[in-house]
DNA sequence: GATGAATGAGGGTTCATTCAT
DNA sequence: GATGAATGAACCCTCATTCAT
């Protein structure tokens, strides 16, 4: 058979590290093996270790790859904010629409923050995309207010994600009002 | 022998719950095996399968547990408030000091909320103590009020775990009383 | 509930002999259990050694009335035949329909066979059954005959168990009458 | 360290199954575990569980190598008679000396059937070498005769495993002989 | 560079058996 | 006499990892 050949796969390690997020968004990073990532990425089961230190690396860097994503999705949403008006807009839409909507990857941000909690080196992971919001929203807002209306929205997520009904689009654009008078 | 004696312990499976979630906390759910936990119990490795069906069945009742206790701790500092100052109040204490001042029930939520993204049979034990303060605080605050107030106050407890420098006692209680005006 | 009461049950070691031969027809030795059987027989586990010095006495008493019992039901047979041609007929009957056609003394007399086999001590127990037939016959054959005809029946129960198709009657008959012309 | 070197064994596998029927001839299948068969191979444990499915391939593969054996050893025996008589005389070696002189087949036929009795599975193992006389015997004798040979054959194992004294060739031919006249 | 074969440590679980009651 | 609670040995199996190729 065709498919069976080597395969010339010069990003390789790259999705390896992709199918390693799927993996822990669907089976939690107890359940996450080297051989069942390698089976989901279609690589030798030797592969794993070759282009990987060793488990514990490979989470590192899937969770780096998640932080980063995150964060550059959360920059393109916020960065188009050109006043305060236009900043709580695309703060509405981030929680609403874009980043969030997807659910692989709120399981993903609390198995990462799990991870986090007894990993102290991963923590900066964490920070890097937390303090986008609060970045970009500092710059209509004074301190306080944009670490507030962050913790807001981080509260929004975890609700989200663990109770069937979602607040309405009007409640949040309620509080964050009240919130950044 | 001395040390061959069959011991008499009849609360050994209460205390492998709560050691269970010590186990959980220090290693993660992950982590948390038969043998660690018998061990940090001090009971044989066959009383885990004895006191209980499964690992599964063992998770379960540890988040349990979990959960009734931050029920029962929220519960105890929301109830003595009999107006929404006293409300604010509470919640200030609450947030500060008291159930969320222990790193190790924090890194529990996260676990349990981790586990709950995958395992829907679980859920319900989140919202028994999410919806705790919701309920305290819709006695004296308008419905929507309460699930931002609620919303917030999660929102803290996550950067608080995840972030060296805490909120500020002041700045969360500016963030509750624009909310709750 | 009254189920619950503890019986006052004299014959219970009885029952149990007789629900681990159940329990081997069903599992095989291999997945006899002191719990399978203490748990078909609706006895506390504890009863299993109280009654039994372990599982080798309660296999030894189980085989040992399976023993009995295939005797028994082959003397009943047997013993009312008073002349040659009555001995055949009693004998075509036996293959045909009485003991043998129960599937479940098939498999218990092969894992009897197979116990025995390894077990010299055991050995004795499938003489005695075996060589009912044998001496029955003796009293209408010459030795050497009743040995073939008893050899001939045995080697017909190994292949009733084991092939689909069984022989016919005509065919089992014709055999006999060969044998002992 | 020199006892750490991996080994070069390209024949394990097939090794491992004739030690696995070595196990099962001494223990039975319910004494056979992967521990013991590892032991007695020498070859790791988890060895066990690279080379097999499981436990219950592994029994299959072993009992399927069984019976391939034994039809070999009977279609040796049995293909080079020319006439009836020639085959009548092949079968008598058969019994007395060649295939059914070890006792370790003969044990391990007992485990097969008494697992072949509960696994439905694992049936047509047995019809593939049981088969095999009846198959040559049929080229020189009616169907009748060649399939009541065989069952007298099969009746003559199960004596000779199980019965001190065995039978005389002689007794063995004169049998023959009366079913195939 | 890359991989399949192989391993040993440790996973959850079952079991016959013991013993205090 | 009878039992339920309890145990430790052994069960099958999975895994991250190593190493010869």
């Amino acid at each position: 058979m065709a498919t069976t050949k080597r395969r010339f796969d010069p990003e390789r390690r790259d999705r390896i590290i992709n199918v390693a997020l799927d993996v822990i968004a669907q089976h939690g990073v107890s359940g996450t093996t080297h051989r069942r990532i390698a089976e989901a990425a279609d690589v030798p089961l030797g592969a794993m270790t070759y282009y990987f230190e060793g488990m514990t690396q490979l989470l590192h860097e899937a969770f780096s790859r998640l932080a980063d994503t995150l964060s550059q999705q959360m920059h393109d949403s916020l960065a188009k904010a050109r006043n305060a008006d236009e900043a709580r807009e695309a703060l509405l839409d981030l929680i609403c629409h874009e980043v969030w909507s997807s659910e692989r990857n709120l399981v993903l941000v609390f198995e990462l923050s799990a991870y986090a909690a007894r990993e102290p080196s991963v923590r900066p992971l964490l920070h890097s995309w937390m303090g986008v919001t609060e970045g970009y929203l500092s710059q209509y807002f004074p301190p306080t207010v944009a670490k507030q209306l962050d913790s807001f929205l981080d509260g929004i997520l975890l609700r989200n994600l663990l109770q069937p009904q979602h607040f309405s689009r009007e409640e949040i654009a309620d509080a964050i009002r009240k919130l950044s008078i």
